[in-house]
DNA sequence: ACCGGAACTTGATCAAGGTCAAAGCCCCGA
DNA sequence: TCGGGGCTTTGACCTTGATCAAGTTCCGGT
């Protein structure tokens, strides 16, 4: 991890999410480049930042959480991706959105112009490689989170579910150091509703309050509140999750 | 499409899927770089060409079908794409497949040297960039698929189904050209089996075979046999997959 | 042409998870 | 502190698709 920030852009030296970024990979010269022409942009709770089928936007979430999703015509709602700060946002190279993206935080967003972060691409090695291999691991969590909706049985979604949020939270904290593993006594939040957690998994809202409940009577959650997660065992929740 | 075959490496000149494959994007010169250490192998039915979590491959299909699948401890198998002539097989730059590939008929692949491949790679723009778009569209079709595995109801799922063979078959007819739709009177032949169909789109051999019946008596198609289907009905079909 | 096995279909029954309904809880704002 | 609205939980019941169990068809080999 690069914690040399001379020369860098002034708007990117105190840039919190940079070295989990694509940013990450850019030379400071590069960087300038390409900030020279992003700004960043606050979203509240709720605002739909983009649209399924319309323009998409190249940027990364500085702070907030944001979902991906896909609709069908009769408004059935599933979410693709949960997005936190340092991700990604939107990345469509034809220029269209394949996903709605919503705020379910206040959210702040670095973007940037998009044929600015085209030419770039095209120019520079390394960021054309770290986007290829962000769409390669993106391709990876779609097609695990297949296995889930496809093969899986309610309780296996939601321990799977449970084990990946905190999965997600132990590599936010050290991302470029050795990844650290979710273990018994780790607290976190749940950072959506049940009604989303239920259209990221599959399941109904009432479905997934049981299954959460079953967990906590096996022992191997708590849930404190209604939104934070103890885990107890996470042994058996593995093993419950496949 | 260039027709041109003047300058290509000899082993590519007779290719029947270069213009569709990743290999159309590149000059003669590079054309050869690659062949230089590509070979051709074949693959009987049933045999199994890459393994999940074991090294990847890189290469092409020229003829035949596979299967790309995940799998939980217990044996559940979800089958997350279906690969055709020109299609890459099981990219991963890391090295390490993250699913299993079968040969689901006979077939021949064009497997070049992953080193070779990587150089390339990061030579060559244009191979770079057709490999992006390569993995973004890939990335599209997965979470579409998630859509279906999370949201769909089982007779939306195998009319769902259906309608991406067409459109696959009418795709491959005619890359580079505008895409032709699927059309009333359209016959094609399913490639895989119930059981294959069933881990595809998340359901049973049994419900399969009663859903692709019932859309058989709605008139939206016809079966010939058990893997031929004919549409009928191309708009009740769309209307039934939403 | 006949046999045998695999793939497919069909029917009867079952259960996981969905639906509907009614509390309960949490949190925020007055 | 007190309400009120939106989440969330819980319970009763129902439906979709799974499971189980025969048959049937399709094919490839002898």
């Amino acid at each position: 991890m690069s914690l040399d920030i001379t020369g860098l852009p002034p708007q990117c030296r105190q840039c919190g999410v940079r070295n989990g970024a694509l940013c990450g990979v850019l030379t400071p010269d590069e960087l300038g480049a390409l900030n020279a022409s992003s700004r960043h942009r606050q979203f509240f709770e709720g605002q739909t930042i983009v649209i399924e089928g319309e323009p998409a936007i190249v940027g990364n979430i500085l702070s907030g959480v944001c979902i991906e999703k896909k609709s069908l015509p009769d408004g059935r709602e599933q979410i693709v991706s949960i997005l936190f700060p340092a991700d990604f946002v939107s990345g469509d190279l034809d220029g269209v959105s394949d996903t709605t993206v919503q705020a379910v935080s206040d959210v702040r967003l670095c973007m940037h112009d998009r044929a600015n972060f085209q030419k770039l691409l095209e120019e520079h090695q390394g960021l054309q490689m770290a986007y290829l291999g962000h769409a390669r691991q993106e391709l990876s969590n779609a097609r695990e989170w297949m296995l889930l909706l496809g093969q899986k049985t309610a309780e296996e979604r939601v321990a799977t579910f449970l084990l990946r949020l905190a999965t997600r939270y132990t590599e936010a904290g050290c991302r470029h150091y050795p990844i650290q593993e979710a273990r018994d006594g780790m607290v976190f939040d749940i950072p959506i509703t049940r009604a989303q957690i239920a259209a990221h998994i599959g399941l109904t809202i009432e479905t997934v309050s049981r299954k959460l409940r079953g967990l906590c009577d096996q022992a191997a959650i708590d849930l404190v509140g209604t939104r934070t997660v103890k885990l107890k065992n996470v042994a058996r929740l593995r093993s419950v999750a496949n």
